[in-house]
DNA sequence: CGGCATCCTGTATGATACTG
DNA sequence: CAGTATCATACAGGATGCCG
């Protein structure tokens, strides 16, 4: 089944996606602020609980909640490690799938940047040359896609 | 104020980041489930209420409050248009705000096809060539950033 | 058709305190 | 440092019914 999105130009038949629609699933796994800004901190490479409490600015309550249900989900994993006459501690690592939502999280921030008064920007850009960066869909050819070129298959 | 991402390289100082982060005010703005199932289907071309609410699974209750609250924030536009002979009605249309979430819902999209077995993947394509489309971080240069070699400034 | 009002349940999150 | 336990609040969202 194909669509072409914007405008209605093209649609789709009329069912409803139901719960297995990934971006429907997304959202039931990580679509909480407390996993997105848990997340943020990963990015930024926070590793220990009580770093992602403090920087998050959520309860221990709460951090630990979604440390456990990030671990779960594979984004993150629990590492016990030692160093050399110290006790044993656990670190929270992002997996490939922790890494894979990383556009998802700075495609909010530069939402924000954008689009909402309340938000101090922040900006990216490239290690390696130092160019800005945008979050944005993108072709096998290269080509940046707007969303009137955009086109869903299923 | 820089940071080196990817497994703690560089970090920022120790200060939370506060709910002026952009990440944080967009999670607030729009960071529900049923606000991001709304996008999906204005993505698709909805513009009515009886069809976002058939197509999302919703309530009409929810429905309606989550529309109202997309259009306050600027997200959505309600557009009162009238056919020939046929009485008022209503329409939801996507702004440059709402345009501007796109690659934030199919990058949620993308992660549940590629790291989560309960979803049912959809592909992208480009309209003008055909080739697949992928959301990723892309420099002014013209470079895939992946996140070793993403900065962030503030 | 396009909603709004009401009631109800579950979850997210905060506050506070306590433990190994 | 890394949590757990308990209590309380707010909001998301479903179910049902009403209204112009």
């Amino acid at each position: 089944m194909h669509v072409q999105l914007a405008g209605g130009l093209a649609r789709r038949g009329s069912e409803p996606l139901g719960d297995r629609c990934p971006i429907d699933v997304a959202m039931q796994a990580i679509g909480t602020r407390s996993a997105i800004l848990v997340l943020r901190e990963a990015y930024y490479g926070v590793t220990r609980f009580d770093e992602f409490a403090a920087r998050t600015g959520l309860t221990e309550a709460t951090t630990a909640g979604r440390l456990k249900a990030l671990v779960e989900q594979g984004v993150l994993e629990k590492l016990p490690y030692q160093e050399p006459g110290q006790r044993k501690r656990y670190e929270y690592k992002l997996t490939a799938s922790g890494d894979a939502l990383m556009p998802v999280v700075f495609a909010l921030a530069q939402w924000s940047n954008e689009h909402h008064v309340a938000a101090a920007p922040i900006e990216l850009s490239h290690a390696g040359c130092g160019a800005p960066v945008t979050i944005k869909a993108e072709c096998g050819e290269g080509h940046t896609v707007e969303m009137e070129q955009l086109t869903v298959s299923s």
